[in-house]
DNA sequence: CCTAGTCGGATGACAAAA
DNA sequence: TTTTGTCATCCGACTAGG
């Protein structure tokens, strides 16, 4: 089974992944330097209904954890190190031999980090990923050899080329040939890390085939565009980054075939190629910038000069007539994010790279996207790598004010498509501001109509009659998931009441603070409210009482977590003459269905929505939408997490493949507004993310094969 | 058990001041 | 150039009451 694109760019994006084969190539875990993340339960979600055997061919060897990427030294050391420290330790503990996954053309095979199984002489602490019975293989137990060896078996070759010295029986080979592997790799295996554990013996056997499946396409070399992840701020980095010292990340050299020896055999140049490569910068950079300032010149000098270059391109490719559009701000943030880096690290440039998951990206000023409805079309020209030229089109939203590095992640999984950020109080009276991520064509939008009220007073003309003249605000802030509480609106009150009129700015200050926070309107004479649902609705361009039903609670929450319709609309326009007799959609974390209401109010047909939804008021809300206004096929879920790939292709042949993949993934860990748990993209819900990249990824490979 | 109400900081961007 | 201040933000733990 060939690893798509997408999983390689994951690769590149986190740490290091652990992907399900048995059942359909999940992703299981992902693992990051700040632990082991699971991607198995939603919180709320139900056990996931037990899935069909794999269907695939060749049908891919049940195992309990198939395979690992880590696209560094770093993040291999990390990932060992945070099984060793988990309770979810695995009977075998990996022993990473990292190189990095960009390097693949350079040296071949060893393009990934392969992880080799050795076995652990703590058997008594079992890996388990699921507590069903998965994590016990059950299609091979013939090969399997609980009795492993101990740590101490750090795999040699014996004299007569067998690992251990030990030649294996022909069964044994033919049980893997069996399996769909050749007999050459299966040798060749076997040569490497012996036969005595056979869940090590698997994974190196995947890994092969998964190597050699992507040399064969011949993606990802050094010219890649997808940059590798490496974090900040560790010391496990600067380890790696002191690649003379050791190479393999602090990895005990016991293989003797480390990487430093590699380096070792390479000319100065090469090395310098090497150490900008292993940075993250294209090969072909990196040679025109040893050309440029020669071979002798410090590798900081190096690093400026990739770095200047990369913003100049960036400059070429994506201009706009607003200064804030990845224009030249851009190239001067890139030029003094890499200078104030190396300053930070002494002037060394073992951590000048370009911009990595540590650090922001930056946001447009004004956050308007790349054009607006009734706005001549920004001089925006953006290249899509093959690979996310649609169909299917994906349309992926979030905050755009997500923790620093959030959204260089999400890009770097999306093909590294710089997203469009906008503010909603562009298209409507309330402020939203938002990043998306989408390979949709951008000229030609078009507007629904009516439009949107851009005003307060235009959307809500009656409260002017009590707004005061010193509240000066014309639209509302972002509408969030909950509202003020009633004691606050009456210590307002009570503070404007005792004070005299106009109040004194001390006061004024107070209630406009509390205003714009809560975005509380005037209703009466010093009497401030907060908005009810039914105004949520309308300057979200839903149509009214679409959420009618539920608690107000549960209505202010679907609400304050939906899409701006306009805003999307204004996106989505475009497949109204693409798609003429309508589009089939893959709907993840659908919520209320902004999306779908986006699309019936731009006129577009659904043929068919399969929708993704764990809450069940929001499904009940999208059902009863549809019910009202559509023609076409809903089929509703629950979790993301149970649509697999085998779901997934059988929806793609029974529609005809999916024309649009939209879905706005959690960002409760994500908003500045979440006190407790702003976590990241790692975060409990929001790490869901890597479920909207996964299916993408399986609804790309299901569809392919049409 | 469910619903509604109340209350409580952190983060990052930006601008102004030192 | 660095520090400080201001602003905005798809929230969650806890409690009370039904």
């Amino acid at each position: 089974m060939p690893l798509s694109s997408n999983l390689h760019a994951a690769a590149g994006a986190a740490d290091c992944f652990f992907f399900d084969r048995s059942r359909s190539c999940r992703l299981v875990c992902i693992a990051q330097r700040d632990g082991l993340l699971p991607c198995q339960k939603q919180r709320g979600a139900e056990e996931p209904a037990p899935l069909p055997s794999p269907t695939r061919s060749p049908p891919p060897p049940t195992i309990p954890l198939s395979l690992v990427f880590a696209p560094s030294a770093a993040a291999a050391a990390v990932v060992r190190s945070l099984l060793l420290r988990s309770r979810r330790r695995p009977r075998a503990l990996p022993r990473i031999r990292s190189v990095p996954l960009f390097t693949a053309e350079r040296e071949g095979q060893r393009g990934s980090t392969m992880v080799d199984w050795l076995s652990d002489s703590d058997d008594s602490d079992k890996f388990e990923w699921e507590s069903d019975a998965e994590a016990e293989p059950s299609s091979a137990p013939a090969l399997r050899n609980l009795d492993a060896a101990g740590p101490s078996t750090l795999v040699r070759q014996g004299s007569n080329g067998w690992a251990n010295g030990e030649a294996p029986p022909n069964s044994l080979i033919e049980g893997y040939v069996g399996m769909g592997f050749t007999e050459e790799m299966v040798v060749k295996g076997i040569k490497e890390i012996g036969h005595n554990d056979a869940n090590a013996l698997l994974e190196l056997l995947l890994t092969y085939q998964a190597i050699g499946d992507d040399t064969a396409v011949g993606n990802y070399s050094t010219s890649c565009s997808i940059p590798q992840s490496m974090e900040d701020d560790s010391d496990l980095d600067s380890e790696y980054w002191d690649g003379d010292d050791d190479a393999d990340g602090g990895e005990p050299k016991s293989d003797g075939c480390s990487d430093e020896d590699f380096l070792q055999e390479m000319s100065e140049k090469d090395k310098k190629i090497n150490s900008l490569v292993a940075m993250g910068y294209p090969e072909d950079e990196a040679n025109k910038a040893i050309t440029r300032c020669g071979v002798d010149a410090p590798l900081s000098v190096l690093v400026d000069s990739v770095c200047a270059s990369q913003a100049a391109g960036e400059y070429e490719v994506i201009t706009g007539r607003c200064s804030g559009l990845f224009g030249g701000r851009k190239k001067a943030r890139l030029m003094e994010e890499s200078k104030k880096k190396r300053k930070r690290c002494g002037g060394g440039a073992q951590r000048s790279r370009p911009p990595s998951d540590d650090e922001s990206m930056p946001l447009p000023n004004p956050m308007v996207g790349f054009n607006l409805p009734g706005d001549m079309l920004r001089t925006v020209r953006r290249t899509l790598p093959k690979q996310a030229i649609g169909p299917p089109y994906f349309y992926y939203e979030n905050v755009a004010l997500a923790p620093k590095g959030t959204w260089n992640k999400i890009s770097r999984f999306l093909h590294e498509i710089e997203p469009e950020f906008v503010d909603s109080k562009y298209m409507c009276a309330a402020a939203r501001k938002r990043g998306y991520i989408h390979n949709l064509p951008y000229e030609n939008r078009k507007d629904i109509l009516p439009p949107a009220p851009k005003t307060i007073f235009e959307a809500f003309p009656h409260y002017k009659k009590w707004w005061p003249s010193w509240d000066h605000r014309k639209q509302l802030n972002c509408l969030q998931t909950s509202i003020s509480s009633a004691k606050l609106t009456e210590r307002i009150q009570h503070a404007l009441a005792s004070s005299s009129n106009p109040p004194p700015p001390s006061v004024q200050k107070y209630v406009m603070k509390e205003c714009k926070k809560w975005n509380l309107v005037w209703v009466g004479k010093n009497k401030v409210a907060a908005l009810d649902p039914a105004e949520y609705e309308y300057l979200l361009g839903f149509p009214r009482d679409h959420t009618r039903g539920p608690g107000k609670t549960e209505r202010y929450k679907s609400l304050g977590n939906s899409f701006q319709v306009d805003t999307v609309a204004w996106h989505l326009s475009v497949l109204k003459d693409m798609f003429p007799n309508g589009v089939s959609v893959l709907s993840l974390f659908t919520g209320i269905g902004g999306g779908e209401v986006a699309l019936h109010r731009l006129g577009i047909h659904m043929r068919a929505v399969i929708s993704v939804e764990i809450s069940e008021v929001s499904r009940r809300i999208l059902k009863g939408w549809w019910d009202q206004t559509q023609t076409g096929t809903l089929i509703e879920i629950a979790d993301v997490q149970t649509l697999t790939y085998d779901r997934i292709a059988s929806f793609v042949d029974r529609f005809g493949g999916f024309d649009l993949v939209i879905g706005g993934s959690p960002c409760n860990n994500l908003a500045g507004s979440n006190r407790h748990h702003r976590d990241g993209l790692e975060g409990e819900q929001s790490a869901l993310f890597f479920e909207y990249f996964r299916i993408l990824d399986d609804v790309k490979s299901a569809m392919s094969r049409m």
